[in-house]
DNA sequence: ATTGACCTTAACCTCGGGGTAAGCTTTATT
DNA sequence: AATAAAGCTTACCCCGAGGTTAAGGTCAAT
């Protein structure tokens, strides 16, 4: 199989499918014209690899699915271990997220929304007096207390 | 105030900062000696910017909430509009993480996680029929029939 | 023979800065 | 006063994960 045929499979582009191969990810046989050529294994190895981007796995983390996809003597509890501990680095992720939400609903409540200039929302955003109503505004380092200019 | 002191007040790092005048979000003054020097309007944007930075805006949608906070003829209306669309973008992108999450969860359960080789997590990622039992592995554009290897 | 689809590598672009280097100026210590 | 430490300046390359041309080679069909 030519690289285009294979993206189309797997849904990965033929860069992406390069990159990953410049990355030391995946290797490709050549033909005699210097074209790429795959065979099942690569198609199940690329399959794996797109989908374990698409569920939030970096390349590092594919590489070692990878390697652990290669490994006849592997123990499925190491696989069973990087989901696990990809689930809670999506799960800080979603608490960041949320917050960030919320805060923004926060701010965004406090502000009319109507033709006049003044704004809660800017006001909140740009005040320098703590403390904040905010808990993701309030963590700046220090409060001014007489600034030098 | 040196950029240091208002790196400090703002919890950016001075390199942000350069970096905000490099892309022209900001503004300095010049001392003699060439050193950047900051007033008290200066700091309230970089307030501004790095409370915005840190609740998801880019610096694109930095520099227009910039554009707002310094034009006094604005509508707090479209600065809530802003926000309103980015409350709506972190929704998109926390239905997206919670889907990937549950995927996982999902493989994670199927996945006896001992010391057999044998793993239903790699056999899911990699496996090439479809349908497939998670929607987030699914979308693989085309299911491979027979491969002309 | 020529078009069009596919393949190759190389090189630069993205975002949001981090890190380091080489060289000033200012501040603090001896 | 000399020197060391801290802070400032610009300029360069680095990251992830590829996307986007550019310039050219190959292959099948017309």
């Amino acid at each position: 199989m030519k690289i285009g045929e294979v993206a189309r499979e797997t849904g990965l582009t033929a860069k992406a499918i390069r990159y990953y191969e410049s990355q030391g990810l995946v290797k490709s046989r050549r033909r005699d014209n210097g074209y790429r050529d795959y065979g099942g294994d690569h198609i199940k190895q690329l399959t794996l690899l797109a989908r374990a981007r698409r569920v939030g796995f970096s390349l590092q983390e594919c590489a070692e699915l990878l390697a652990l996809f290669g490994d006849t003597e592997r123990h499925s509890a190491d696989v069973k271990r990087a989901v696990q501990h990809k689930i809670a680095q999506l799960d800080e992720q979603l608490n960041n997220l949320t917050r960030m939400r919320d805060t923004l609903e926060e701010l965004a409540q406090r502000c009319q929304g109507d033709e006049q200039a003044q704004c809660a929302i800017l006001n909140d955003l740009s005040a320098a007096n703590r403390p904040m109503p905010f808990t993701l505004l309030g963590d700046t380092p220090n409060l001014p207390e007489d600034s030098h200019e």
